[in-house]
DNA sequence: ACCTGTGGCTGATCAC
DNA sequence: GTGATCAGCCAC
């Protein structure tokens, strides 16, 4: 056993936050007759046990339940909630009748933001906050179990795509592998048949019994194609562990700006985890993923296989039939990518749910402020306590951000603020109105307590395995604390507080323009702000980063730390979030959409990317000889066409997008069009490359596209449309070429910062 | 059935 | 051509 074991519970001591009566949960069933599963986990043994489950929802006063007769009681919670009733049901039946009468009988839809009664449609998170149990408290992230799962499969031939309907097509190999290290494949011909293949599947998921199964894009690939072969060869997917057949429902999950619909499975007593949305979900905070495939994530990451084979559909079916065990080893390639990629990204969610009522397969599905409030409301009904109702929408101002130079600049520091919306609300000793327990400034001071504890012992530690897991610790509470701030905006929040919200960034502006304020009274240059943090050349005495940063200390409030982090040799700033930084190794850093957004040509972004090196360089030559270099390679198709093909993710599925068109509320769109023409079975969420053809330099992009798969023998790119992208740039950066010296574009002044010091 | 926030830049479409 | 509007992506 790991020492980690042993100090976890003590060290962090989660109990503050919400207490489990029972340890080691690794999952939880509620069902409809008044009671629930509760399958713990003591190493290889798994045993189950069955608890009561009085499912319950809250009412404004008794009354709405007058004329409702089945087995139920109503308790009065204390406190000035508006929900200060809780009515325990005998079994969800009994519930589910309950819900319906009050809606028949009121004609209101519970999640009206006016309705007299909440309901908690999650039978998990009602099971999970009325026991006072919570997932996998007191283990560590190696000690449950978590199986990965990848097929292969065989194509029709002249077919391009895998289709499950199709007859010819088939599953050729089940790759699975486990956290224990234990690998299988399973192939076609050896189980005779498919339907013996998918036979053995199931026989070694209920063998291995794990507590999770993962796979990248398991939901819309490999699940979907073995529920539908199954129902092919009339084979049960009895993958419960009560040997219930998987279940599947439409579902959504939200990654920022975007939703993607999925088809949900679930297995009963276990949780069923996607890599592909783990992904995603990283790389809305790092932005720096290329794609969000397999292979290509696994390389970013540094845990792609050794000597790794690479094949495409088509590719793996003429290799399988030639040489089954190289599809075989590929496949086993992708299971191990799979949990090197999940061993990075689901930990920290895997500790969220030891604090959140929801259970693992949830904590992801669900947005950061949902799962704050889950959390707040299980406190206050663990304390008998009533439950308010959130206040109704309200806009509220954010950050300062503001460029107020251009061009270049050499020696710029960078200082900001640490972890300034939190400190905020804990130095000011603010809680939301509603708050009348102070829960939610109390779990953010203890979670911050925590998080520092982890980041000591991860600094302390000596061996590899202790260190990350303080380091997954203290990721998944740098999460929590700051989704807190977010969650006073969130127009669902039980605990919203758009006033607070405003007073939080409005302290925010202050505290950004007094250290500007007092930058600039010192001498120095500042270039550009954001939020909490400033680039600023230093007063031309000042040499000594650390003595600076004592100075702005001094001008700062109790509770607000200042960190003068880095300094850096040269700095291009173009507008707002919109910066390049040479780094002291050499190393160029891009930031902000304008320069290296996705949505950009890759052409565009690799000479964009360039200009700026030699711009920070000061290389004027060298740019108008990467500029000469790029107008000839155009001209004469030197590069392949994916170098001039944009990739765009379909946010609307084709029919939302029909119909936004169809009623005038949308306008046509390139990668609409030929998703649409393609035939093909894209969705929301989908990725679509396309390229510009033609010959003229303004053109409609909708009539003059292609899709980058359909690139003809004969090249048809529109070199002019694309020369003119080129001039457009140069001309865009080519004012900020100066010999010698940082071109000074027009520095707006600072209008809002009146704050003296 | 699902949902953290605001601020900012750019290119494409479309009405004028 | 020009401005308004929107979608998409990004910073924090």
């Amino acid at each position: 056993m790991h020492s980690e074991k042993k100090d976890y519970a003590k060290i962090y001591s989660l109990d503050e936050i919400a207490r489990s009566e029972i340890d080691k949960i690794v999952a939880v069933e509620p069902l409809d007759d008044g009671t629930g599963i509760v399958f713990t986990r003591d190493d290889d043994k798994v045993s189950s046990q069955k608890i009561g489950f009085r499912p319950f929802l809250l009412l404004s006063a008794p009354v709405f339940l007058d004329n409702f007769s089945g087995d139920f009681a109503i308790e009065k919670l204390k406190g000035n909630g508006v929900f200060s009733f809780i009515a325990k049901f005998a079994d969800s039946k009994i519930y589910d009748k309950a819900v319906k009468h009050l809606k028949d009988s009121t004609g209101i839809n519970p999640s009206s933001p006016k309705s007299p009664f909440r309901v908690f449609t999650d039978p998990s998170q009602q099971f999970l906050t009325s026991n006072r149990i919570r997932l996998f408290r007191g283990m560590t992230f190696r000690e449950i179990r978590r199986m990965q799962i990848d097929i292969e499969t065989i194509l029709t031939d002249g077919y391009e795509f895998p289709n499950p309907e199709r007859e010819g097509d088939a599953i050729s190999l089940i790759s699975m592998s486990d956290s224990t290290g234990w690998e299988k494949s399973i192939m076609l011909n050896h189980p005779h048949s498919e339907k013996e293949l998918l036979e053995e599947f199931v026989r070694t998921v209920m063998e291995r019994d794990p507590d999770v199964i993962e796979g990248h894009n398991i939901f819309r690939f490999d699940l979907t194609y073995i529920e539908t072969r199954a129902k092919r060869f009339k084979v049960r997917l009895a993958l419960g562990r009560d040997k219930s057949i998987i279940s599947t429902r439409p579902s959504r999950i939200s990654i920022a700006e975007r939703t993607i619909s999925y088809k949900r499975f679930d297995i009963f007593g276990r949780h069923v985890i996607d890599t592909y949305h783990l992904v995603q979900l990283y790389d809305v905070s790092h932005r720096d993923l290329t794609d969000y495939g397999l292979k290509s994530v696994a390389r970013h990451f540094g845990v792609a296989a050794d000597n790794r084979t690479y094949l495409d559909c088509e590719k793996i079916t003429e290799t399988f039939r030639k040489s089954p065990e190289t599809v075989k080893k590929y496949g086993l390639d992708d299971v191990r990518e799979t949990r090197a990629i999940s061993d990075i990204l689901s930990t920290s969610f895997f500790y969220q749910a030891q604090l959140i009522p929801y259970s693992y397969q949830n904590c992801l599905a669900r947005g950061n402020a949902t799962r704050i409030d889950a959390l707040l409301v299980a406190a206050y009904l663990a304390d008998g306590a009533s439950i308010p109702a959130p206040e109704g929408d309200k806009m509220f101002s954010g950050a300062l951000t503001e460029a107020f130079h251009s061009g270049t600049f050499k020696n710029v520091w960078h200082c900001d603020v640490r972890s300034l919306y939190p400190s905020i609300i804990l130095s000011e000793k603010w809680c939301p109105s509603r708050d009348y327990l102070g829960i939610f400034p109390a779990f953010l001071e203890k979670l911050r307590n925590f998080r520092f504890t982890a980041k000591n012992a991860e600094k302390k530690s000596s061996d590899q395995q202790e260190k990350d897991f303080h380091n997954s610790i203290q990721t998944t509470f740098k999460i929590l604390i700051n989704s807190f701030y977010g969650y006073l905006g969130f127009s669902q929040g039980t605990f919203n507080d758009y006033a607070m919200a405003e007073g939080v960034t409005s302290k925010g502006r202050e505290i950004l323009s007094t250290m500007v304020n007092f930058l600039e009274k010192s001498g120095a240059k500042v270039i550009e702000i954001d939020t909490d943090g400033i680039y600023f050349q230093p007063p031309e005495n000042e040499k000594n980063p650390e003595a600076l940063e004592k100075k702005i200390q001094s001008v700062l409030p109790e509770g607000i730390d200042v960190e003068l982090d880095e300094t850096y040799p040269s700095m291009f700033c173009y507008k707002s979030k919109n910066y390049a930084l040479l780094k002291q190794d050499g190393e160029v850093a891009i930031t902000g959409a304008a320069l290296k957004s996705r949505g950009l040509e890759p052409f565009q972004r690799d000479y964009m990317s360039e200009f700026i090196r030699h711009l920070l360089a000061d290389d004027s030559t060298a740019i108008e000889k990467l500029t000469q270099e790029y107008r000839d390679a155009i001209e004469k198709r030197k590069w392949p066409v994916a170098k001039f093909a944009k990739s765009e993710t379909l946010s609307d599925s084709l029919d939302a997008y029909k119909r936004k068109l169809a009623d005038g509320s949308g306008k046509r769109s390139a990668a609409y069009e030929l998703a649409i023409a393609s035939g093909r079975d894209y969705r929301q969420g989908d990725q679509v490359s396309f390229y510009v053809t033609g010959t003229k330099k303004n053109l409609s992009v909708v009539e003059n596209s292609r899709l980058i798969k359909d690139v003809p023998a004969e090249r048809d790119e529109n070199t002019t449309y694309y020369l003119s992208k080129l001039d457009e740039l140069y001309k865009k950066f080519s004012v900020f070429i100066e010999n010698g010296g940082s071109k000074d574009e027009i520095a707006p002044q600072m209008t809002e910062l009146g704050f003296e010091i």
